[in-house]
DNA sequence: GCCGATTGTTGAAAATACTCCGTGGTGAAA
DNA sequence: TTTCACCACGGAGTATTTTCAACAATCGGC
């Protein structure tokens, strides 16, 4: 779920992949990766790229469906 | 959070490192090192483990604090 | 004291995540 | 058409996770 999830709040931030790399201090291509689920990210980068989006690193992983509490978009 | 969440929910539901182990076919020393916070885990992981446990992923990175709608230990 | 069950720990190998550099492709704007 | 911002994708190399086999330590019960 976490590049679905990536995409969209990044998206909804208006942000490029590579913004939201300088964000989270991670590499863009990898961010692009992550988007294209070609990796599985550890906790530890799923945490940077929370904090760079300002939401909790539980809400990347999350799946779709978009519970009533979820961060406003 | 993920170690101090993984032997919460593993110890309140009875199950020693080795049956969660083979729950989500993970190796028993690996787990052990989670819960002691030796590694950053992948999400795969993390998910296997929840589903071992019955979790949802997020759940287990959540942080201590323990918000209304966390699943009943 | 001895047993069985559980966990900590280590060392090395295998697998995978992650970085860095470069190339090409798309679409929008000048 | 050219330029620019953005993204997909490749390969090579480094760092880290994950597995596996094996042994030490603890605890409770017998």
């Amino acid at each position: 779920m976490l590049a679905l999830n990536l995409r969209k709040y990044r998206q909804a931030q208006g942000l490029s992949q590579e913004e939201l790399a300088d964000r989270a201090d991670i590499d863009r291509t990898y961010i692009s990766a992550l988007e294209r689920s070609v990796y599985a990210a550890s906790i530890e980068v799923v945490d940077r790229l929370a904090q760079g989006l300002g939401v909790e690193a539980a809400d990347l992983l999350r799946r779709p469906a978009t519970s009533a509490k979820e961060p406003q978009l």
